[in-house]
DNA sequence: ACAAGAATGCTATGAATAATAGCAATATAT
DNA sequence: ATATATTGCTATTATTCATAGCATTCTTGT
């Protein structure tokens, strides 16, 4: 039978803050991974959909610096979207595109806001409302300074 | 000239907690593995070091399981630790070894936190000791209930 | 005591994310 | 105009983590 009181091990990891938040956010995007594995979506492919339907016409450049993606990074996802009919490219600069969701697209992405958002709902329900919400301002505050200091 | 002043995106994923996590753990630990780099340790491994020297004579089954390391990810990161004479095994149990740090070991777990420490300051020297305890406290009320859902 | 099941260490292998380097085409700036 | 930057893209690499399987050893249940 396995043990499930295993004793405890010391852990000198238990105040670092980078640490913990690797923690948190490896668990949840593991479960996040799951949940979108239904659609057929990697979780970074997922918040590029949502990017794109938030910002019609935008160009895949200025998406990618948004979601901290490089442009050698962001190109096979785009082409992945666009071979899937959920995104489509409209001229726009000779050099680069107005990436826009299709219909299907559009309907993918609500689909997915709401995995997303269940798994929200399911990983972090233990937190109160206002304790989420405070998280998330933390959250924000630290990741102003720390994504400043780095270049996409 | 780089254009500084990039109008902004829409953020549909600014509310998703989930998502906040993942851009500042992968920023902070970007940054983190950097600084690790004059070590030539990964932060895995770092984590790995710190929990055999505060827990000597543990097998690598059971750190492995604290630090949610999966036993086949593990074994090489030992294997390397012991072959830069860092830990050494010794015999416990036949299948099993308690893995102990050497001098060596010990000196360079000491250079690795320190290093972690000053990373932690440098990234998030922005929240106030206050915002940092808690963060540090919504971090681990958020894992119990993730990461206890989550087999290693 | 003994057979069934579980745990351990390990290898091999694959997937996802992200990083660098470089190319051709186009846009921008001096 | 000429140099510089930007864009999309390919190719390649590294890191982290996942699964599957193997042989050995420990632990159970009978």
């Amino acid at each position: 039978m396995g043990d499930l009181t295993e004793t405890a091990l010391k852990d000198p990891l238990e105040c670092f803050l980078g640490y913990q938040l690797r923690r948190v956010s490896a668990a949840s995007m593991a479960q996040l991974t799951n949940s979108l594995a239904r659609e057929n979506f990697s979780p970074v492919a997922a918040t590029v959909l949502l990017m794109i339907k938030a910002n019609p016409g935008e160009t895949q450049a200025r998406i990618g610096r948004a979601l901290a993606i490089k442009r050698a990074n962001i190109a096979p996802l785009i082409a992945k979207l666009e071979n899937e009919g959920l995104v489509t490219k409209t001229a726009s600069d000779g050099r680069s595109y107005g990436l826009i969701c299709t219909a299907q697209g559009k309907a993918t992405a609500r689909r997915i806001k709401k995995i997303m958002a269940d798994h929200e709902e399911c990983a972090f329900n233990t937190l109160r409302p206002d304790e989420q919400d405070r998280l998330l301002r933390l959250l924000a505050k630290a990741r102003r300074q720390i994504a400043g200091e780095r270049d996409s």
